[in-house]
RNA sequence: GCGGAUAUGGCGGAAUUGGCAGACGCGUUAGAUUCAGGUUCUAAUGGUCGCAAGGCUGUGCAGGUUCAAGUCCUGUUAUCCGCACCA
């Protein structure tokens, strides 16, 4: 027994270092070639280090690069670090050292271990998103949405985290708390840069139709930018004034009877003086203002509100006056900030109404309205309605929308939920905006040729608690000179958030070192789009939107050529702790990745990664299972001993080769690599059974192996001299004719109960095949009379009997 | 409340168009190797009745369609995730 073992931690250095410093893995710029693109979302390189969730997405893309080079692409797998943040900056503050130094020293850990997992990147493309060369590009891009209009500044209530003193987009706002730190989410009054993605609102969902993702993807996509139709009405007021309101119920406009209005609604103060109870509103006001996220969502099923006394509505399709309320379950920042309440047909409305004593007309007849609120949509008819009386509610739509539009009293409208993108932060470590503040010229965006603006060295990175970014404090750099009329004006200090550099990354990786544009103009029209990206569920709302957006409008202004950045997107499971819990440090079911490279080698820890499951499901983790996948490939190894001599699939294992390339092909395709990998398994199980292996075999067995085990694939293809590197082979081929085999197992059964099993050749006619089967369970047929045979032929006979 | 998903042995999980449920792996049991532990090898392994041959039963639950259902239909329960007063 020549090889039973061997060192995979020698095996495996030995061939990281020789793919390091033969550049294989290096994406060529010969244009001419085919391309592949693959890309996972490059990490934050926090201190904690490489998390085994990690490696999930990593191995997947990197098994799917390694195939792609061995069926002859040129391939780019690129990563990178997406470093500007909070946990660095706070650790800086803690430790007192230049965020900078962390980042570095992060990123060399990060890198490190990635590279003992034996993941083929091209790391001569490795990019950083805090290096000032990186966010040049990143600034410039704001520069490029100022210039459109698409960024502006605005005084505005905005989420305010508590703790890290520190504005929040929406989309770092989960459950009402800070999505980093789950601290207080209160609502502060500030000026804020903000992103006009609403403008891109209907194309991004439009454009979804164009690419692969996972569904649960676009769901949660769409559902997030949150489209609506239906209609804006001007009601009348006693005021005067006209009231607009939005509805998708334009139908229910007979029943409406009251009006709501959110209490920041500009009116109230414009009627203060008619206002009866104004100081009773203005107490609502603040306690309203005073409620966090939190609470306001904690108080949604009790109603509150007051109504305003002294002004009242005028509904326009029959002149009634109705009171008006203000309650906080109406929002300034949806619609118009005021609704018509139709109490009958809205749950919302109706809790309110009865709560408040306010009358509830049924106009649509279907439900009982004295009971519940009766919001379909489907089976009502219209009834007090007047003109509309008799009507499905779609047609009753679309009848009131024309009666308003002819009445000059409104017209349809379209809403998202989607809001513009907050895109000031008060930190420290985080891009510049390049903007300048002049008494007399106003908001300056700074010359192209003055970047990258910098970020100073400061003496303290703490946040401050008057809202004001570190960097207000740093006065030689926030006083300058306005580009524009040269007169005394102060920089922007707000620094940019997280997504803004992930935004645009997977650009940067295509011509990384570009100084004259983010990239070459023939650099991004070869690789661009993405072939396929794999990332988390958790960015389908956050970077996955953000980098659509900014993709989009790169593309509207011809930097790029196509309208998606990704052409597919799938989503991996989280790798859960043994107890089945997430890990987490407090949970202590941490698994170190470093801990399983060394007991079991990367290979191993690969292979496992990709065996534990279905890849787009959670799983977790088991320390027992993965001696599994170190046996395989201690069996694979193993088979030297029994190597022989041979060009060609020996005949009784010939369909078996062909059907696991087959499977191991497809199922790599379709992210199933714990079944590619169990097919591998049942092969060597074959194999071995045989008692030995020919090098026809070993070859192809050896590359189907190679983008799940790198190392050990390379190790034996070098010592048994099969030519070259493996990783330089081409991937093997099956014949469909060599998957099936001659003879079939057919089940034979009688009621459906199985009695028996023969084996019949493929081409076995249906009558003989029923013949042959009825012999063989001439025991079970004896005494009974056959009613009817069903024969599917290379499965099964099936005999109904009486 | 709305949206999305999931439910199969002791465990992770497999099962093209409805056609042998439990592939592959872990664990467990027995045996071999070993001074021993580990490793490795062989065999068994859903439950249940039976000495056995063999039978019965079995994919969250209740119905249904079908020669045949994990898969299709109707209803229902539980768990997970996301969003949450969006008019």
């Amino acid at each position: 027994m020549k090889y039973e073992k061997y060192d995979f931690a020698q095996v495996e250095k030995k061939w990281q270092d020789i793919w390091d410093a033969k550049n294989v893995f290096a994406a060529t710029n010969d244009y001419t070639k085919p391309k592949y693109y693959a890309l996972v979302e490059f990490p934050y390189p926090s201190g904690q280090g490489l998390h085994v969730g990690h490696p999930r997405s990593y191995t997947a893309l990197d098994i799917v690069a390694r195939k792609r080079r061995l069926e002859g692409y040129n391939v780019l797998y690129p990563m990178g670090w997406d470093a500007f943040g909070l946990p660095t900056e706070n650790f800086a503050i803690k430790n007192h050292i230049h965020p900078e130094i962390v980042t570095r020293q992060n990123v060399a850990h990060f890198k490190s271990q990635l590279k003992s997992l034996g993941l083929s990147f091209d790391w001569n493309r490795e990019i950083n998103t805090t290096d000032f060369n990186y966010y040049k590009w990143t600034q410039w891009i704001f520069l490029q949405l100022f210039k459109k209009g698409l960024a502006y500044k605005k005084e505005m209530s905005v989420n305010w985290c508590t703790s890290c003193k520190c504005v929040l987009a929406n989309e770092e706002v989960v459950g009402g708390v800070c999505e980093r730190c789950g601290s207080e989410v209160v609502h502060k009054v500030k000026s804020q840069w903000m992103l006009k993605i609403t403008a891109y609102a209907q194309r991004l969902i439009d454009d979804l139709d164009l690419v692969d993702y996972i569904d649960r993807v676009k769901v949660s996509q769409i559902n997030w930018i949150g489209r609506s139709t239906g209609a804006e009405v001007e009601f009348g007021t006693t005021t005067g004034d006209a009231l607009t309101v939005y509805t998708t119920r334009p139908d229910t406009l007979f029943g409406a009877t009251y009006m709501v209005l959110s209490p920041e609604h500009p009116y109230i103060e414009q009627w203060a003086d008619r206002l009866s109870n104004m100081e009773e509103i203005r107490a609502y006001q603040a306690e309203a203002a005073r409620k966090s996220d939190f609470e306001r969502t904690e108080l949604v099923k009790d109603k509150s509100g007051v109504e305003l006394k002294g002004v009242k509505g005028i509904n326009p399709v029959n002149g009634k006056e109705i009171p008006i309320y203000i309650s906080d379950y109406v929002l300034m920042t949806y619609g118009t900030g005021a609704i018509m309440a139709v109490p009958a047909h809205d749950t919302r409305d109706w809790d309110f109404a009865k709560k408040f004593g306010l009358p509830i007309i049924e106009v649509v007849k279907g439900g009982d309205v004295e009971k519940e609120a009766f919001t379909d949509c489907e089976t009502g008819t219209m009834v007090n309605s007047g003109m509309l009386d008799g009507l499905s509610v779609e047609e009753a739509k679309e009848k009131i929308k024309t009666w308003l539009e002819e009445n000059g009293k409104g017209q349809s409208k379209v809403n998202f939920k989607l809001r513009d993108w907050v895109f000031s932060r008060q930190r420290y470590w985080g891009e510049p905006i390049p903007m300048v503040f002049c008494e007399k010229c106003g908001w300056v965006p700074l010359p192209e040729s003055e970047l990258p603006l910098r970020l100073p060295e400061v003496k303290s990175y703490e946040p401050t608690d008057s809202g004001e970014s570190p960097l207000a404090h740093m006065d030689e750099w926030v006083n300058t000179t306005c580009p524009h009329c040269g007169g005394p004006a102060r920089r922007e200090t707000d620094t940019m958030p997280q997504w803004a550099g992930s935004s645009w990354y997977f650009m940067r990786y295509c011509d990384p070192t570009n100084s004259e544009a983010l990239a070459s103009k023939e650099a991004l029209d070869y690789w661009l789009p993405v072939d396929w990206y794999n990332g988390g569920m958790e960015h389908t709302t956050l970077h996955l939107l953000y980098s659509r957006f900014w993709h989009k409008f790169l593309y509207d202004i011809g930097v790029v050529s196509t309208p998606e950045p990704y052409a597919k997107r799938t989503s991996h499971g989280m790798i859960l702790g043994e107890n089945g819990e997430k890990m987490s440090k407090s949970r202590g079911n941490v698994v170190n990745p470093d801990e399983i490279v060394r007991e079991y080698g990367a290979d191993t820890m690969r292979l496992y990664e990709m065996f534990i499951g279905d890849f787009e499901k959670a799983a977790p983790w088991n320390s027992s299972s993965i001696k599994g996948c170190k046996r395989f490939l201690d069996r694979v190894w193993a088979l030297q001993n029994v190597l022989e001599g041979g060009k060609a699939y020996r005949p009784s294992l010939e369909s078996s080769m062909h059907k696991t390339i087959k499977k191991v092909t497809e199922d790599i395709e379709q992210l199933k690599f714990n079944t590619a990998i169990a097919a591998m398994m049942a092969l060597l199980n074959e194999i071995e059974a045989a008692g030995s292996v020919n090098e026809a075999e070993y070859r192809t067995l050896l590359i189907l192996l190679n983008p799940f085990a790198p190392h050990v694939t390379e190790e034996i293809w070098e010592a048994q001299s099969f030519g070259g590197m493996i990783n330089q082979q081409k991937w093997v081929s099956f014949d469909p004719a060599k998957c099936v085999d001659a003879e079939a197992e057919i089940v034979v059964q009688v009621n459906g109960k199985i009695k028996c099993r023969l084996s019949l050749p493929v081409d076995c006619p249906k009558e003989d095949a029923i013949a042959r089967a009825k012999e063989a369970a001439a025991q079970a047929l004896e005494g009974k009379t056959v009613v009817k045979e069903i024969c599917v032929p290379g499965k099964l006979v099936n005999f109904v009997v009486k």
